[in-house]
DNA sequence: TATGAATGAGCGTTCATTCAT
DNA sequence: TATGAATGAACGCTCATTCAT
């Protein structure tokens, strides 16, 4: 029964895992049940603890940011074929996507929690993705727009963007009805595009 | 203790308020104890149910943004006398300040708490105001940068820039070490002074 | 300022007697509060404390039986002009008026917390009344039925009928819709009537 | 302690019932705690709450009369064998029986708190058994009593006959020492007696 | 190993009582 | 002497956690 329970409990985890963070971005944490989760999950209160030594820890790993597929992609710019612009517009058109703001609200309780308990490790966390995925923006960037971004402050401007991302979530969730991410987007880009001089510029890659 | 000047109770209620944003924001909403804010208020518990009802009261009332007076600034432009980007310097330096991470987490928990219970009375407040400031901002867009804004959606971008403004909050709670509000405001400035031509644009004002 | 004081330090602690009769019998002891009573009295909180020691001494006095002048008139029999029927239908008359309920109610409570607390100062008052009643029910029947009631169990007619009474106040106050006091009455008047004899029987005093 | 049998979740729910009906009768509901009763039925505080949903509701099942056999007796008269005499005597003997003075607490803290919450359920409740009795009583009256009842109010009198149950009941509690119910209730069925004429009367039916 | 009834500490809240004014 | 703001113990209730089954 050993072998085949390991892979069975693994699965049972992220089960668990998976119905947290449902609950959590539902509710937050704070107002999430142990017994709701568990209900969630399919199974019973107790067995959770099988699992997880405590809500705490559940809240820790249940609220582990989901995967998203693109953050990757920033982090690892060398291995990215698109261009900046592509690449952007895939990162805030998954914002219109549904369930985008489920996993905002838990993010945003996150990063509460982070800032609250002055969570070092968790601060650290966030701080060192940060650090990555400035470090692709600025790549791209400096790999499409060249020579023209002479005399800016790339990373500066990074991390405007990063921010700007950021800001577009949280708006998205507040106030729906206003402009959204990709229109938000757009403007931009065309302002990039106004400055970086003629068209040629990303186009000159390929 | 009788008869206590109507000040006196003023000042309470403002005591108390201000113990509550500083417990709030610190633990969260649901984290913190009355018992907690009666303490840090100096008082007894009992004795903040004779100006607040109920938790949920004090916590509506004790995360009402402050009142910033540079939002009064983006909504009311037409009696504002400096540009657009000196209004947006002022906005982002404010950011430096030390406090603004207590508003920070103060306005995000909120937010959080809105979107959560879909509290529609708070959702559509945000929404109003982000529809006065959008306003506000793209008046000063427009005054500032007239014609040369032809072809740009300027609300669009009006937006993006209120989104870069949240992010660049929330980014500063989350990895203070990053470039800060002013250096990455820096950086767009430099963007839109090179997309909307020669540096004479906001300059032929005077 | 002394003797004055006096008259009106009494007035004073009957008025606060009677704003705590009206609130208990509404809300019943253990509900009402003292700032209810003291609102109703016309008075600060802290003032009650000047003449009551306790909520509970508040208690003990504020649910004194009202002084029902007929209650008098049962004890002293003597003193009773009218009959055993007369003074049954005045009675069972006052039942139907206003304001009976809320009497009831105070005298329920009262006899609650009587028979909870095994109160024998209470409890020893309400027999004691009881028996007073109880003697002057029977010294009634007997001054007016006379010999017919050879061979009935006088005392034991004298409390049912006071049971009777009581019962009918309990109903009134539970099903206002069922028969009222005065026409039970009259039912068990035609009864007596009926079994005692020729209705000369009352009708040869004068 | 998982998976416990419903027969033991029922004898659970009604030892807790058990404990509540003590406590309530001892100390009146709104003086007891949930703690006193949680003792009583030999539980924690919490667990109570797996049965019952709030002490309010606790006291609306706790409360729910005794389910006497007696009451179905007069509710349903057809069915019954004996005479009114002898339900009489039955139903009156029964209040001489301990334990009934813990059900007449019980009974008159449910009235009150009926009386003055405006509580129309339970008064309409206590309205309908009400008529549901009487109804019994004046048919079992009529059926034992016949033609003799000619020129009688006999729901006046049924009523009467039922008021005087409860009172005999309200003043068991509050005056042990007075004459009992039995001794009352003979007193009444000699005046019957007496009125309706030779023994024959009830005697005529078999 | 899973269950879910039970625990009990701790919460928000109330209110009898006190006491500075 | 009256006021009424303040106190703080105690309540009803919740829920993370435990553990007998």
């Amino acid at each position: 029964m050993a072998k085949v329970s390991q892979a069975h409990l693994e699965a049972r985890r992220r089960s668990i895992l998976e119905a947290a963070a449902r609950v959590f971005s539902q509710k937050g944490v704070a107002a999430a049940t142990m017994a709701e989760i568990a209900q969630e999950a399919g199974i019973s209160p107790g067995a959770i603890y099988r699992y997880f030594a405590s809500k705490e820890e559940l809240a820790r790993e249940g609220m582990a940011g989901p995967a998203e597929a693109v953050k990757a992609a920033w982090e690892h710019p060398e291995q990215v074929e698109t261009g900046f612009a592509e690449l952007s517009r895939a990162t805030f058109a998954a914002l219109e996507l549904p369930g985008a703001d489920l996993d905002t609200r838990l993010l945003l309780e996150r990063a509460l929690v982070a800032a609250r308990d002055e969570d070092a490790a968790l601060l650290d966390e966030f701080g060192a993705e940060l650090g990555r995925i400035l470090r692709g923006v600025a790549y791209l960037l400096r790999r499409d727009y060249g020579e023209r971004l002479e005399g800016y402050d790339v990373e500066g401007l990074a991390q405007a963007l990063y921010s700007f991302y950021w800001g577009a979530r949280f708006v998205q969730l507040m106030a729906p009805g206003a402009p959204g991410p990709v229109r938000q987007l757009e403007a931009v880009q065309r302002l990039m595009a106004a400055a970086f001089g003629p068209q040629e510029g990303p186009a000159e890659r390929s």
